[in-house]
DNA sequence: GAAGGGCCTTTGAG
DNA sequence: ACTCAAAGGCCCT
């Protein structure tokens, strides 16, 4: 099937896909192509909207499933005025990434991929996730592309810490092992935090073994659906250092409640394009803009 | 209960 | 070949 998603909103798909939230879209033909559910996409920025060819029978299906992965029903616009309102940091931000958006991803294959990240690179993390995917994914073939679903937790769980160690997960192996084993038991049920507060979700996911402040909080503002959290790596940190004076020694709780009082909802934003910001600015300290320039 | 340090596996970049 | 950093977390003081 083939049809065009209208986008009224701004939206730069390679940027938002290649920003560190997801890893298995690959870009290839002038085309981005990835699983969403059962189904194979390959998606195109065109004037108007999405390009979108899908092996999803249902057209239906298939706009809704592309406008939740996009979250393309978040008011976009005002919130980037919003954020750029005072923040000289964020204005600049935003006026060069015009478009990068937080993504609502599948909850499991999230999670696993965080779970991934740990002291990991995107390239590795990728790689990582492909190797778990061609291993033990179903195959779904678009346009002669050959793609792989996520497996279920059920079935990574199955082929458990040994066959995680063999795609070369490293010590991330047996962590990821016992996510998949308490949400395929059903003692972790991932779509029912959905609906449950930050803080109700947040302290499921840190009962799992492997699963810290970082990696829970990725799993809610990318999955989840709370963009109250705030995913503190090294580069936010570095941001915060430099650009809003924060110290580099501050706990992760403390940095959160400064982040949450600050932005509150929008954290997840922020965060994202605090990451994507810093991070391609490279080692270099306070290139382009300068230190405090942010209004407290 | 908070804070600091060693350790864990491997890959990619310089 | 060597070094360092990489979307961290656990466990022990």
């Amino acid at each position: 099937m083939d049809f065009l998603l209208p986008v009224l909103q701004p939206l730069d798909l390679r940027t938002t896909l290649a920003s560190g939230q997801t890893f298995r879209w690959e870009e290839a033909d002038g085309w981005h192509w990835g699983v969403l559910g059962m189904h194979g996409y390959a998606l195109r920025q065109e004037e108007d909207g999405l390009r979108v060819r899908t092996t999803a029978p249902e057209r239906t299906e298939a706009e809704e499933a592309v406008s939740g992965f996009l979250r393309l029903d978040d008011d976009f616009a005002l919130l980037c005025r919003e954020l750029a309102q005072g923040d000289l940091i964020l204005g600049e931000a935003i006026t060069r990434y015009p478009g990068l958006r937080l993504l609502r991803q599948e909850p499991w294959e999230c999670l696993a991929s965080f779970i991934c990240s740990q002291v990991s690179n995107i390239p590795r993390i990728s790689g990582n996730l492909r190797a778990i995917a061609e291993a033990q994914g179903e195959p779904v073939t678009l346009d002669g592309r050959k793609m792989w679903q996520f497996p279920s937790a059920e079935r990574v769980a199955e082929a458990g810490e040994a066959g995680l160690l063999r795609l070369g997960l490293g010590f991330r192996a047996k962590y990821l092992a016992a996510a998949a084993q308490a949400v395929a038991e059903g003692r972790l049920d991932l779509m029912a935090l959905r609906a449950a507060p930050y803080a109700e979700a947040k302290a499921a996911l840190l009962g799992l073994k492997g699963v810290g402040d970082k990696v829970a909080d990725c799993a809610l503002v990318f999955s989840l659906d709370k963009l109250e959290g705030f995913p503190l790596d090294r580069w936010v940190r570095r941001a915060l250092e430099e650009w809003y004076g924060v110290s580099s020694k501050i706990s992760y709780r403390d940095a959160l409640a400064w982040a949450q009082e600050r932005w509150g909802q929008r954290c997840g934003y922020v965060q994202q394009y605090l990451f994507h910001y810093r991070r391609l600015l490279g080692r270099e300290v306070g290139v382009g803009v300068g230190v405090g320039a942010a209004k407290v």
